[in-house]
DNA sequence: AACGAGCGCAACCGCTGTTTG
DNA sequence: GCAAACAGCGGTTGCGCTCGT
């Protein structure tokens, strides 16, 4: 099966002479439906690991880096898809403040989220507001314009959203986005079910049949053409506060939310429902009237240096910018929101 | 309708650390 | 102890899609 478009889906390889002659024409590119059913099938039969020896005994002409990228990436049963939730984009920015692009270690406190797909939010949507604003990613103004701005504004949002959901619906607002099949890899948008231990292609419009790990391990994909699904265990796992204490370690004491760690201090694996509401203590901090009441003064400081970088380019396109606000937070009702706060701040 | 620019994301590359024989 | 193979990571590339003109 070809992929459209796929321009070098056969450019050879060259391999070291300890290489078997077989795969001297390894493929490179997209994957089709036939590779990703080969690859699922060999690891539902015989698991994961070895992957070089794995895709060669598979008959994959692949190199094994190749084939763990895309179970990994891609065709893991829990592997999430959709767009990345206000909380995600949260945890996302705080993370990377206390690890840097330590996209692997920060993709671990994100259930279903791959490293690649991490640094990809972060090289498309963060590194695209640093450009508007004309500093460089790691320079102070704009790790102050994350701190003090988008993060806060974040935590309203999805507070606002839970308030919202809360008030018009008794379903749990978990704020998770659970579109795991608008993604535009067509082929692998289609329904699928189980039958007789196989995964098979539906076609249907009904949603699709979601597969956990159990439904995985083991059954084979016999047509051509199937849905990578979302592992619902993963995907709504919240559980993992039962046991766990919330405790706002070091930094994020700065912010007005929390995040579970264990005993060691150690960031637990947070689940869908790692925001906790403010305590009563820290309720002065989450209204929506003052949410900068707690900011130091060297915090607020850094608002004004903010302000100070605005005016100096007033007219800046990120100034002038509307759309869609999920991760624009340079939008016009922030700037005024801002100054208000600024100007509580000076009375 | 056609075209070009920009964006999002899957896949690849190169490097480093770890494991295995 | 050493070399080769393997595994994993972060950075980069290129293609398809979308949107504005």
């Amino acid at each position: 099966m070809e992929v459209k478009g796929s321009s070098n889906n056969n450019k050879r390889v060259l391999l070291s002479s300890s290489e078997d002659e077989d795969m001297m024409d390894l493929r490179r590119g997209p994957w089709t439906v036939d590779e990703d059913l080969t690859l699922i099938n060999y690891i539902a039969t015989h698991g994961e690991g070895r992957w070089n020896s794995l895709a060669r005994s598979a008959g994959l002409k692949r190199t094994g880096k190749s084939c763990r990228l895309r179970w990994l990436n891609y065709l893991r049963p829990d592997v999430r898809r959709g767009n990345i939730t206000l909380e995600e984009q949260l945890l996302i920015l705080e993370l990377h403040t206390r690890w840097g692009n330590r996209w692997s270690k920060i993709a671990q406190y994100l259930p279903g989220r791959t490293d690649n797909e991490i640094k990809n939010y972060w090289r498309t949507r963060v590194q695209k507001h640093a450009k508007q604003l004309k500093c460089d990613v790691n320079s102070k103004q704009f790790k102050d314009a994350m701190r003090y701005l988008w993060m806060p504004r974040l935590v309203e949002r999805i507070q606002a959203a839970a308030a919202a959901a809360a008030t018009t619906t008794t379903a749990p607002a978990t704020g998770i986005n659970n579109n795991a099949y608008s993604h535009n890899n067509n082929h692998l948008n289609n329904n699928f079910e189980v039958h007789n231990g196989k995964m098979v292609l539906t076609n249907t419009t009904t949603p699709p049949t979601v597969m956990n790990n159990n439904d995985f391990v083991g059954s084979q994909i016999t047509t051509q053409s199937y849905n990578t699904p979302e592992n619902s265990s993963t995907a709504a796992s919240s559980d993992s506060f039962g046991t766990t204490q919330v405790s706002p370690i070091s930094d994020f004491n700065d912010y007005n939310y929390s995040v579970p760690v264990n005993s060691n201090n150690n960031i637990i694996n947070p689940g869908d429902n790692f925001y906790q509401p403010c305590s009563s203590s820290q309720q002065v901090s989450c209204n929506n009237e003052n949410p900068y009441g707690l900011l130091s003064h060297q915090q607020q400081q850094g608002i004004m240096d903010l302000q100070t970088m605005m005016m100096v380019e007033p007219n800046t396109p990120w100034m002038m910018q509307s759309g869609d606000s999920s991760d624009n937070f340079w939008n016009v009702e922030n700037m005024l929101f801002l100054e208000q706060q600024l100007m509580n701040d000076n009375m």
